[in-house]
This record gives structure tokens, sequence and C-alpha cells, in this order.
DNA sequence: GGGGAGACTTGATGCATATCAAGCGTGGCG
DNA sequence: CGCCACGCTTGATATGCATCAAGTCTCCCC
């Protein structure tokens, strides 16, 4: 299941002691409780970039919480082409659609050299039992994905595609912001490809979305570097407030 | 936030004897199990045809099955479109989606008079402490939901019109005949406009796709009736086997 | 540091679906 | 039972994005 190298890098492990702890799974969790979620994470792994963390069909062990770097799941049709269902940041959890059938429903791409806390689910299961709170969290983890996906779906049928990637782009940069980063200068980690694929476009309309926002003064993207100039206007777009035709 | 009527009308409550017990929240649980679960349904709500069972930014007190009937969920953009994000036939929770903070992210409609079991959800999480069975149903239920949205989110982002409409009617068929009811004739119980905001298409769009399968012998759609002549015809052009283009 | 493959950009063209429009069917209510 | 509003169907046209194509950039590996 694990691609990453052998043998696999042992590494403290602690939740206590992680940056991103108040954005993960212990959130709202007391000292002496997160020690106990600490006793399920045996051992980071890292992950390589393009490696796979897990594919689909693979059976749930472990959920992931990303500690460093980022992920894309993607699930691919029978068809062959290939579906983005999300992009995957530190203080994230992978493996979530795996519950249902105890199959991960998905493959997860390192996009850059990453590390996971790997989470054992059945034991995780078995802490959340005596920690009413931590299946609280597990629960509104569970529901935050729906609801995000929700949104994805909003996206797609009534957006246009500068709408799209307007959207696309304040979403990371929330999440970055969150987590400390810029809000206004970071670096895409994905190809134009897989955000083509992401918000069901083709990669030469994200390219021609770019060029849109850059002509209108709202962003400046070289590369990956992307540079928002005016997130106030990022964000009139996204509410369709510009719509000129449509 | 209840729009049914008043004063509600109090029904036998047990999903003991409740026909959809095999599909709904007490999966798997024992006589005993059921019969403790029972205690969180107080009383049955009938929610009447059009009316909304929960609106966006309702607080989340109760989840609800559906027992008769169907709803559809939609959520509305700042720019006043509406897209529809499920249809919900009996078996199925509503509400999912409120548990990650603690409102309703979408309204939830009856498309016809229906009936729902509420289950008070504060009630359900200290229950589920002591049912770990039930507990695990519940994260079953929260991962299948994200599972079906990221194959929405594969029907939005690669599948032509005509694909679609195939997709849809063949996961209404397959939901409809896991209840018992026939999988090849059914009624919609919802306009083409809500079938086209679900399947990111216009309404004229379901109504050429309808003609379309109509014309290749697959199926007969006579205003809200549906006969399927031609299963696995619709399976091959969901799997995209028949693309012409594209 | 140089070569090459993969990623990105931009232009030209075509097509699938949206939009606009007009008429028909139907079911719900008085 | 009949009327009317709403839902459905079908046609004509417009348009936004996909597709095809060609060239540039960049970064990774030797």
């Amino acid at each position: 299941m694990l691609e990453a190298h052998s043998p696999p890098p042992i590494l403290k492990t602690a939740c206590s002691n992680c940056s991103v702890v108040e954005l993960c799974l212990p959130l709202g969790l007391t000292g002496a409780e997160v020690e106990r979620l600490d006793t399920l994470i045996v051992q980071r792994y890292k992950v390589k970039k393009g490696a796979a963390l897990y594919r689909t069909g693979d059976p749930l062990r472990s959920l992931y919480a990303v500690r460093i770097g980022s992920f894309k799941t993607s699930v691919v049709s029978v068809d062959g082409r290939e579906q983005v269902t999300g992009f995957h940041i530190p203080g994230e959890m992978l493996g979530l659609d795996a519950i249902s059938i105890d199959q991960h429903a998905c493959t997860a791409y390192a996009l850059e050299d990453s590390e996971v806390c790997p989470i054992h689910f059945a034991q995780l299961e078995k802490l959340a039992q005596s920690l009413p709170s931590l299946q609280h969290n597990l629960n509104k983890l569970l529901s935050r994905e729906i609801v995000r996906d929700h949104s994805m779906l909003m996206l797609m049928g009534n957006m246009n595609s500068d709408e799209r990637l307007a959207a696309f782009l304040l979403n990371l940069s929330q999440r970055l912001s969150s987590r400390g980063y810029s809000s206004k200068e970071f670096v895409l980690k994905m190809r134009r490809e897989e955000i083509g694929s992401y918000l069901g476009l083709r990669l030469e309309t994200i390219c021609r979305g770019i060029a849109h926002l850059r002509d209108q003064g709202l962003v400046e993207i070289t590369a990956r570097d992307v540079r928002i100039h005016n997130m106030d206007g990022l964000k009139q777009m996204v509410s369709g407030c510009n719509r000129q035709s449509h």
C-alpha cells in the first residue's frame, strides 16, 4: 500500500508538539486526551513526490493526517479519465471516503515530498468510544467534507470558468492563511491539468482563466507562483456579481 | 423550523417495526440495540409536498431518516441560483451536512407528502458512545455520502449530458430496487428543472436527453413515468463505451 | 552547464449545451 | 367539469469551452 520507500523512516510522533494540532483531529481535546490519541500514531510516514500514499481498492487500515507537504486525491473512470476530488495541505485528513466500505475509494498522490501521520482507524473508533470529544471531532470532520463537496457541486453546476478559477484560488488562499502562511503569495504544487480536472475544465481553459484574472489586475501567476493583488475583486467574481453574460 | 402543520400528528415510533430498518441507521444492530435507538425518536413528522423540513442556517437539532416519500436538498448561491445537492428516498438520512457547524447547510424540501423520523443528534452521539456499532454506522453513513458526492463530481466533470441522465436514472433505479420497488418502472417525483440542477444542466437539455434515450430504445419516459427497456444499454452508456465524440 | 522531456501559453476552429422562443399537455383547483 | 397556470417539449440561434495545433519555457537529470 505504501510506496514511500524502505525501510520507512522512524520519526518522533506526537500530536502534542505538532504544528498543526489546532487544525487537525485533536481540535478541542485536552492535553491528556491528546496524549491518548498520540498512542495511535505509531510512526509517521514520508511520501516522495509523485508516490501514492494509498490506492483505490486498498483496504482501510489508517486515516492519514497531512503533516508536511501536499496531496491530491483522484478517482479514475472506467474509460480512463482522471477526476481530481481534492487537494490536501497540512492539518487536513486523508482517507475519510474509505470508511464507507473499508476500502479506499480514491488514490492519494503526494504533490511534493510530504509527511503524514497514520491513524489506525479501528483503534481510533475504539478510542473515540471513551473520548466523546474525539468522536465529535471525527463526525465534524466527515460532515465538513460533505459540505465542501456540496460547494464543489455548486461550482461545477453554476459557475463559468473564470469564476471557478477565482473560487479555487480564494479557497486555497484561505486554507493557507489559517495555517499561518501568506494569503496573498503562495505556490501552486499541482499542474494546470490537475487544477482543470478538479474544476471540471481543460488545462488550456485554466491558462486562459489565469490570463483573464491577470488582465483584470486581480492576480499575477508566473509559472506556479501566485500573487493576489485584489482579494475583494476575486471575491466579487465568485459571488457572481461581475457576470456580464450567462 | 418545521413547516409541516399543527398540531403535528403523533405516530407510533419504532425502528423495530419500520419497513426500511435494514437500510437505515439501525443497520446491523441487535434487537436490544435498536430498541435503545427507538427511544431517541420521540415522534415522527409528516411534511407536506413542497414544504421545507429544515432550511439553510437552521440550528442542528435532529438528523432525519426518510420513512415515506421523498425529498430534495438544495443550496442557493449568492446570486440566487439553486443547486440541488441530492434526492432522498426512504431509508436515507437527511441533515448530515449540518454536523460540521451545528447548522444546516442546505434546505430540504418534500417532493411529495412525506414522513420522517427525527433523531435528536446530541442524544444520538451520546447513545453512540455506549453502542459501538451505532457509532460505526454513523461513520459509514457520513463516509458514504462523501463517496456519493465524489461520484457526482466525476459525473459533472467528465460526462456529457446524455451520460449524466443515464447515470441519474440508473442510480435511482438501483436505490429503488434495493428498497423492494421495481428497478424498471418508477415515477420521478421531481421536475425536469430539478434534475437539471442536480446534473449541472438546463431543463431543456434534460428533455432532449430523454428524447435521445427514447430514440435509442433504452428508456421510455412519459411525463414522470419511467420505464427502462434496456438496462445494460444504459450501463454501457455511463461507462463511456458508446462515446462517439468528446 | 547543456540537453531534453514535460509543462505551459496562445491562437484557430468546432461542438455541446445554454439561451431564447413558441406551442402543447396536464393536473389541480374552483 | 372546465379553466388556467405550470411543467414539458421541440426548434432556432448563440456562446463558452473543448479540441487541435504550434511554439516557448523551465526544470530536472546527466
